[in-house]
DNA sequence: ATCTTATTAACTGTCAACAGTAAGAACGGA
DNA sequence: TCCGTTCTTACTGTTGACAGTTAATAAGAT
C-alpha cells in the first residue's frame, strides 16, 4: 500500500465553488467565439462538459443573464444576446460616460505608485507592439483593457469598477468574438492612452476626462466602420 | 359536485417563476427597512416564509449579489452590504455620469409624445406635493425616480437603463432604508427637474447634461449633510 | 477561572430525481 | 401534397436530501 490518498483522489484538490468554475468555463466559451449570438446555453450540456450537476451551471448562466450578456425566457432557456448596431452604440456611450468620469477622478485620487505603474504598463505595451508582427494591433490578451482597468482602479470607485470591469468587459469580449477584432488602431490607441495618462499625472481632471472621452469615441468610430464593412459579421452559422 | 377547479386549487393561479417571487420578496424586505446592512440572508428562513424550496431563493439572493447589494462568502452566506460614506460617494458619482449622459441623449432622441408625458409627470408631482402635508419632501412611492427613469428611457440606451433602473435603484432604496429619507429638498428638486425637462424639450443636450449633473450633485450634498448629522444612522441593532 | 479540545448545531454547496412546458416528429385525414 | 392533431422528446423549474464547513457550545485539563 504505497499509494497515498493523493494518488487515489488526484482531482479533488481543485478547490473553490463549482459555480465559479462554470462561470469561467462559459466565459471562455464566449471569448473563444465558440458561443455566438443566438446560441442557446444548454444547462445539461455544460454540466456534462464539466462533470458537475446542473445547479452550479444554472447559477453561472443566471450571472451572465444579470450582466445582460444572456437573455432568459421562462421554460425556454437562455440565449446569447445579439449585439446589433444599437447595442454597440449603447455600450460605447456608457463606457464613455463612466470611464471619462473615472479618468477625472483618477487624476484627483490616484496614488503616486499607481501612477508609476501606469506609465510602466504603457511602456510594456509599446514594447509588445514593436516586437510583435502586427504592429498596428494592440497586443492580444486584453492588454487594451489593462490600461482602462488601471484608470478605473485609480478612480477608487467600486461601483464603476464592478460595472466596467465585470459586466461591460464581458460584453466587449462577446463583441470582439462575434464581430472580429478591430485592426489598425494599435499605435494610435497607445498614443491616446499616453495622453490620458499624462493628464492624470498632471492631476488635470478635466483634460483627462475629455481625452478619455475622445479616445473611446474614436474607438467606437473604428468599430462601426469595421462592422459596416461587414468583415466576418455572420459567424453565427458556422457553429458545430 | 358544484365546486370548480378554482375552488379546489385556489392558490395555484399565481404564475411566474418562484425566483422572481423571491426576488420581489427580498426587495420588499430591503425597501421596508427590515433588512439592514450587515444582516444575513438566510436561505432556509426566506424559503420558509414563502413556502418554497431553497433553490429559487438562492437564485434571488445571488441576483442581489450580482448587483452588488449583497456580498457572498463561500460557506458563510450572504450579507447586506454596509453603505459607508465612500460607497455613497461612488454611487452618486456613477449616477451623475450615467444620468447626465442620459439627459444629453434624451435631448437628442426623445419622442415628442414622451416629452409631453414628461411634463405631465412633473405637473402630477407638483400637485402631489402641494396636496400632501409634507410639502418639502418628494411624494413617496419612488416618484422621484419616475422622472429619472423617464429620462433614462428617453435616452434609448438599454445598458444605462439596466444599470440605473435596476441595480442602482436597489442600492438607493437600501440607502434610503438604512440612512433615512432625505427631507427638505422636494420643491427644489422639482424645480431642478423642470429645468432639465425644459432643456430636453429644447433639444439642448449640453445644457440638459449640465443641469442633470448639477441636480444629482445637489442631491448628494443634501444626502451627506443628512448622514453627517447622524439622524437614524444605526438602525442595525434594533432588528427582530 | 482559563485555555484547549470535542461536540453539536446551523447553514451553505451540491446533487439526483420529479414535474411541467414548449418545440418538433410522427401520424392521419382531406 | 398539405394541413391539423397527437405523440414524443428535450429542456427548464422545482424540490428534498446529503455532504462539507463554519461557528458556537459544552466538556475537560491545567
Amino acid at each position: 500500500m504505497t499509494d497515498t490518498i493523493a494518488d487515489r483522489v488526484p482531482v479533488l484538490v481543485e478547490r473553490g465553488l463549482l459555480a465559479d468554475k462554470a462561470t469561467e468555463h462559459i466565459r471562455g466559451l464566449i471569448t473563444a467565439g465558440r458561443l455566438c449570438p443566438g446560441d442557446r446555453l444548454n444547462e445539461v450540456e455544460i454540466a456534462a462538459e464539466l462533470s458537475i450537476s446542473r445547479g452550479p451551471v444554472r447559477e453561472a448562466v443566471r450571472r451572465f443573464a444579470s450582466a445582460g450578456l444572456v437573455v432568459s425566457e421562462p421554460n425556454l432557456g437562455s440565449r446569447v444576446i445579439d449585439i446589433d448596431a444599437a447595442a454597440v452604440r449603447g455600450l460605447y456611450e456608457v463606457r464613455e460616460a463612466l470611464e471619462s468620469m473615472a479618468a477625472r477622478l483618477a487624476a484627483e485620487r490616484m496614488q503616486s505608485r499607481d501612477k508609476k505603474a501606469l506609465l510602466e504598463m504603457l511602456d510594456q505595451h509599446a514594447i509588445a507592439m514593436c516586437g510583435s508582427a502586427a504592429t498596428d494591433t494592440y497586443p492580444a490578451g486584453s492588454s487594451d483593457w489593462d490600461f482602462h482597468l488601471a484608470v478605473l482602479k485609480g478612480s477608487d470607485n467600486a461601483v464603476a469598477w464592478r460595472i466596467c470591469g465585470n459586466e461591460l468587459r464581458d460584453m466587449f469580449n462577446l463583441l470582439r468574438a462575434s464581430h472580429g477584432r478591430v485592426p489598425g488602431r494599435g499605435k494610435v490607441a497607445l498614443q491616446e492612452h499616453r495622453q490620458v495618462a499624462e493628464a492624470i499625472l498632471d492631476q488635470d481632471g478635466d483634460l483627462a476626462a475629455v481625452l478619455m472621452s475622445r479616445h473611446i469615441r474614436n474607438s467606437y468610430r473604428n468599430q462601426i466602420t469595421l462592422m459596416s464593412a461587414g468583415v466576418p459579421e455572420d459567424r453565427r452559422k458556422e457553429k458545430i
